[in-house]
DNA sequence: TACAACTAGTTTGCGGTGCAAACCCCAGTG
DNA sequence: CACTGGGGTTTGCACCGCAAACTAGTTGTA
């Protein structure tokens, strides 16, 4: 059995970055929310939550979709299923590395 | 009670980084490792150890020391106190929110 | 009508970061 | 001497996250 710390290492960082982190955990337990909702929910500035949208999107593990509700403009985010899958994955995968990590011995 | 999201957006990213995790993780399982120990475990290059073990250095979550064995150089590193502290922290924070997160309802 | 202020985002500029490749120093070998 | 290998460090660069600036449409208000 290879020690977790080289998994750790290997880590996604297109999900591990704490504001997607953030986002898709949010989206994992709204399934869907508008830009507003989920800018108020994680704190982030409007700019940077953009951003990772967008980057989101490319990897897509999101969908974003924009329309008008009323005169005023409204994005809605989907995750996706593969988005949904990986985030899911993503916690579990810190949690086993946490618990192989406290249970490691040098040598083993 | 806020909504977790905004505290998983704002994890600190000098800990959270993968191959710093991984680092202060092994770290924290071995007490005082050697340079080439720590590169077998986390499987980084030697490069990117030898600068993220700077940089966790200059945050004095770890203290280097250099000496000769025989006639070869030796890189042995320790984890101080605080930042054994730290990444304990960082472990339970990822737990707690991952936990708060699944919990989570709208509108609560 | 002119224009300020607001909503709902997007784009830009830039300093900071992680990575691999190149480099350094010393010891041993042929 | 030239060359190989051990043990790291430094450099170069592409990418990244952030805040500030900007866009586009809307609602006062004078």
């Amino acid at each position: 059995m290879p020690a977790p710390f080289e998994r750790i290492a290997e880590l996604d960082r297109l999900i591990h970055e704490p504001a997607r982190l953030s986002i898709l955990t949010a989206l994992s337990a709204c399934r869907n929310a508008e830009f507003l909702f989920l800018l108020r929910l994680t704190g982030l500035s409007k700019g940077n939550l953009s951003s990772h949208l967008t980057k989101l999107e490319e990897a897509e593990l999101i969908v974003i979709e924009k329309s008008f509700v009323g005169k005023f403009p409204s994005t809605s985010i989907k995750i996706t299923r593969e988005g949904r899958h990986q985030i899911e994955r993503h916690w579990k995968m810190l949690e086993e590395l946490r618990h192989d990590a406290l249970r490691w011995q040098p040598e083993s």
